[in-house]
DNA sequence: GTGTCTGCAAACGATTTGCAAATTA
DNA sequence: TAATTTGCAAATCGTTTGCAGACAC
């Protein structure tokens, strides 16, 4: 997976991130995996999310103040957190503003849309 | 101010947010302030912050994560981010979807828009 | 065997809390 | 005076680092 090497507990925290496809944090996968692999440490999820950041195989959320999650689709695409049951949702949803390379003469390399409700 | 004492700490906060407008963290208002008020204490800081933020006089940001900032502006806008010189502006730009309350069924409460590049 | 991966334990930095002293009404 | 605000110091929480042992090629 673009260079990185398959190890046991890189492909274990790689599936979570496929099949739950929640947006979770370091503590929700922990709480999680370390279920079924007591051996597992958070210091190795840190690990494998910041080595996975860096290629690019995950992207990182913040829709809370302070809440860093991962995200495995790393398609453009809008988040929506529900607050009545927390969870957060992919939006799909086309916004002309996101076509644009620049604003005011500005380049823009990014953009984040987080929405809250119900 | 919107039934908060106005004690000479917070008075000096506000000031500070106001002239400056800038998106200070916590860390800027304290270094920036305690020159000129050496007594000024970040958890003073702190909870005059939360306070104004409780009372709705400022919004909170986390542009990059784990990056808690404050805007005396409440209005909904959209926030920019200079990759090269880290400065935050505010952007106005209309944009159809910030208009919609509801999108699939689901009500949206808040909408927080984060652009970075040069 | 060499280099990488893992995980404990300690370090760290931002934020929060407890509480006593200072301030204000 | 009574209630509120302030700020030190300690506690807490999420994250990072150092390093030694385990593992993979």
């Amino acid at each position: 997976e673009k260079g990185i090497k398959p190890s046991v507990h890189r492909i274990k925290i790689y599936k979570y991130l496929v099949e739950k496809h929640n947006h979770p944090t370091v503590d929700i996968i922990y709480n999680e995996l370390s279920e079924s692999f007591p051996t597992l440490s958070k210091t190795t999820i840190y690990n494998t999310l910041y080595l996975f950041a860096r290629k690019k195989i995950v992207i990182t959320l913040t829709i809370e103040d302070g809440e860093l999650r991962f995200d495995i689709n790393t398609k453009p695409h809008i988040h929506f957190k529900c607050v009545r049951c927390g969870r957060i949702y992919d939006v799909y949803l086309e916004c002309e503003i996101f076509k644009r390379k620049e604003i005011e003469g500005h380049k823009i390399n990014e953009y984040r849309l987080y929405l809250s409700g119900v």
